[in-house]
DNA sequence: TTGACGTATCTTTTT
DNA sequence: GATACGTCAA
């Protein structure tokens, strides 16, 4: 970050308020983080103990670097510091704790579930309560999710719960819970509420961890949710030294259940607490701050602040309209390649932010395509690829014969012929009392039940009994020998996408010696926590010249020379799902501004007038739309708008009227926003056609692929979109 | 028991 | 468009 060389005021203040609660009000680019590192170097430097001083992060990456600068200031001292994510501590607390778990595990080497393993457990849970699983599941999970970070117990929601979906969701998560507890397991969420319950069953432990922490510190606090902030109102409650840094305006993670009463109330939850605003910005552009200023002053629900700058006004924001989403990607993929050749530039020093995952594809296929290096953030996590959470099940069978979901996991896989007559009679051995299915399958082949697969089902058994009895060696060996004993990348040769796996595999080897490497003395339990607690934004590489490729939640913390936000359309940025409510549009601004002012010299805007896009209920449709409300916040005089588009000629759009209206779904349904021109690529003649088909009747043709006999024809009958090939259609009535 | 094939569902954002 | 899952035939 562009630092001054010493603190302002209102830095000052903040790193040596002496004593009590501290709210710092730090708008982005405001030194946040720098207030931080000094204020903890300060109280080290005084003679605090680095043991007692309690800083919670929002990712393992910003806690990285955040430990290696006060370590240039303090030396190894730093490295005793508590300092990590709020699930990275609470975590750190449960594994000291565990003899104090009481109900809450049945298993000292308790094991993390991730969202996949969740689900899993879920699917069972619905199917043992004859629940209909389908489109259920997500919305139970998350209502489960919301109630743990609202430290709701199962036995509070199922008294609250009246209306017949609560009451089918406080009863899965009853079963949830009692399943996760069988299995020896935690999922994220309960690393933070399960550490708040222990506190409450036991006080005394909890008066030993507020009498532990003299200093108790909070970055991002904006984002914590009610689980955290108890978290920290218990941890910070022996010294009342809570000192929490955060920006109303960057709250962006209200969906997981992140609560701004927190930032609002501070002061009437910690009585006497100091208020610090910092204000100045040192990262962006005056340009670029007034820009940031100009869209978050439309937002109503804020404690309200005005970032100023001393830097130049520097360049105008520039917004491209492209045509489609590939002609997005390759403006952006130019104007990178036109920064870097003009100014000698990096192409690390660019970054695209866009609002969700799926953009990144169109980009991507250009960058590619010219050459450009791009790292992806996010999407699928390294550690959640097949692949990975396939060997990682073995180790984790290993210490842990209770968790079933690994267990079942990697019972057949690779394929070593056991099926559903095995499943059979390991659920009959559980039904009938075994304590885990491992333990049934034992049970099984010692009074020789089946045949078939019994030296493939014996051998699976030795293989996990020896990774069992070698826990303790360091887990790169580990996973060598289960990659060797389960020919595993033989089995993967046949694969899709072998190369890419193999290559996974070895990575995954190579990240476990060096785990082993820096955790000298950490057991598997240890490896396995840190590798489900890592994300993808914890593997960004310093360093390597390339772009960066990530949502705009995944930029949070980050600082660019330029910036790339894309997508700027009505119904993607802000997203059509948060156009219901004023509260959520607001949080699409906030998102809007997080990622404008992660820039410091340049921002792009861009749009696309038509895009190939998923919308639920209409299936893979092409959206035509308006250009985001957001760069119309943006005052003109600050914008430079690229070749503005206009709509071209109706006959241009084929033979009817069957333009964006038909298409498009969020079409001119919230006021603001700029209408652009609709411009579709290669739309075949037949599109708009309109067809017959024997089972779903009359419809329209909406795309084409293919031609001749075997072109497959998008059709939309009513409201639903099909794939039909060209065979199974009539001519139903003639258009052109 | 496996593999091919068709279909439903997914995608908003993450620890 | 991709994946996971169910159904069917071999």
């Amino acid at each position: 970050m562009a630092s001054p060389l010493s603190l302002n005021d209102a830095q000052r203040a903040a790193v040596n308020h002496p004593a009590g609660p501290v709210l710092v009000l730090a708008g982005a680019g405001s030194g946040k983080t720098r207030v931080l590192t000094q204020r903890i170097a300060r109280l080290l430097g005084e003679g605090t103990r680095p043991e007692a001083v309690l800083a919670f992060t929002f990712t393992n990456r910003a806690a990285r670097e955040m430990r290696e600068r006060i370590e240039r200031t303090v030396g190894d001292a730093a490295a005793r510091l508590w300092m990590g994510t709020f699930h990275g501590t609470g975590l750190r607390i449960l594994r000291r704790e565990v003899r104090n778990l009481g109900p809450a595990t049945r298993h000292p080497d308790f094991v993390i579930y991730d969202r996949e393993d969740q689900e899993k457990v879920l699917d069972e849970v619905l199917k043992r309560l004859a629940i209909p699983a389908e489109g259920a599941r997500g919305p139970i999970l998350s209502r489960i999710s919301d109630a743990k970070n609202a430290l709701v117990t199962t036995e509070e929601m199922a008294n609250a719960a009246i209306a017949p979906f609560e009451r089918r969701a406080a009863e899965a998560y009853r079963v949830y819970q009692e399943t996760l507890r069988d299995r020896g397991a935690f999922d994220f969420d309960d690393l933070i509420a399960e550490v708040v319950w222990l506190f409450r069953r036991r006080p005394e432990i909890a008066e030993a961890y507020a009498r532990r922490f003299e200093q108790v510190l909070v970055d991002e606090y904006q984002d914590t949710n009610h689980a955290q902030f108890r978290l920290v109102e218990a941890l910070g409650r022996g010294y009342g030294n809570v000192f929490v840094v955060g920006d109303d305006d960057q709250m962006v993670f209200s969906w997981r259940g992140a609560d701004l009463r927190n930032v609002l109330d501070f002061e009437s939850a910690f009585p006497g607490a100091a208020l610090i605003r910092l204000e100045q910005n040192y990262r962006s552009t005056g340009n670029i701050l007034a820009a940031a200023n100009a869209v978050i002053a439309n937002n109503r629900d804020r404690k309200g602040k005005t970032l100023w700058s001393e830097r130049e006004e520097g360049a105008l924001l520039r917004f491209v309209l492209a045509r489609d989403e590939n002609d997005e990607a390759r403006r952006i993929a130019a104007f990178i390649q036109g920064r870097a050749r003009r100014d000698g530039g990096r192409l690390a020093d660019c970054a695209v932010l866009y609002r969700t995952h799926a953009q990144s594809r169109a980009i991507e296929t250009e960058l590619r395509h010219r050459g450009m290096a791009y790292e992806l953030v996010g999407g699928v996590s390294f550690y959640q690829r097949r692949e990975v959470k396939d060997l990682l099940a073995y180790l984790r069978l290993a210490i842990n014969p209770a968790d079933a979901t690994a267990f079942w996991r990697v019972l057949n896989t690779p394929r070593r012929g056991l099926g559903d007559a095995l499943k059979a009679r390991i659920e009959a051995r559980l039904v009938a009392g075994a304590p885990h299915p491992l333990a049934a399958l034992g049970q099984v082949l010692s009074a020789r039940e089946i045949t078939r697969g019994a030296e493939a089902a014996a051998s699976f058994v030795g293989l996990i009994d020896e990774l069992a009895a070698r826990a303790a060696e360091p887990p790169a060996g580990l996973l060598a020998t289960v990659v060797e004993r389960i020919g595993y990348l033989t089995w993967l040769e046949g694969q899709e996408g072998s190369d890419e796996r193999r290559a996974n595999v070895e990575e995954l080897m190579a990240a476990a010696a060096e785990f082993a490497a820096v955790n000298a003395d950490a057991g598997l339990a240890s490896y396995l926590s840190e590798a489900a607690l890592l994300t993808d934004a914890d593997r960004i590489e310093e360093g390597a010249d390339r772009v960066l490729l990530l949502t705009a939640h995944n930029a949070k913390g980050l600082e660019f020379p330029a910036v790339i936000v894309a997508g700027l359309e009505e119904g993607l940025f802000p997203h059509a799902q948060s156009q219901q409510s004023p509260a959520e549009l607001e949080e699409e601004r906030r998102l809007f501004y997080v990622a404008v002012t992660r820039a410091q010299d340049e921002v792009l805007l861009s749009a696309a007038a038509f895009r190939h896009r998923y919308t639920a209920g209409s299936g893979f449709t092409a959206a035509g739309g308006q250009v985001s409300r957001f760069v119309d916040e943006i005052p003109g005089h600050l914008l430079e708008r690229d070749q503005p588009v206009r709509a071209r000629p109706s006959e241009e759009y084929g033979s009817d009227r069957d333009s964006a209206d038909e298409h498009g779904a969020d079409r001119g349904r919230n006021g603001g926003g700029m209408p652009v021109a609709w411009i579709p690529q290669r739309r075949s003649r037949a599109v708009g056609r309109e067809v017959y088909h024997e089972e779903f009747g009359r419809g329209v043709v909406v795309a084409v692929e293919g031609s001749g006999g075997e072109a497959r024809y998008t059709v939309r009958f009513g409201t639903r979109i099909k794939k039909i090939l060209g065979r199974f259609l009539s001519e139903g009535s003639h258009v052109d």
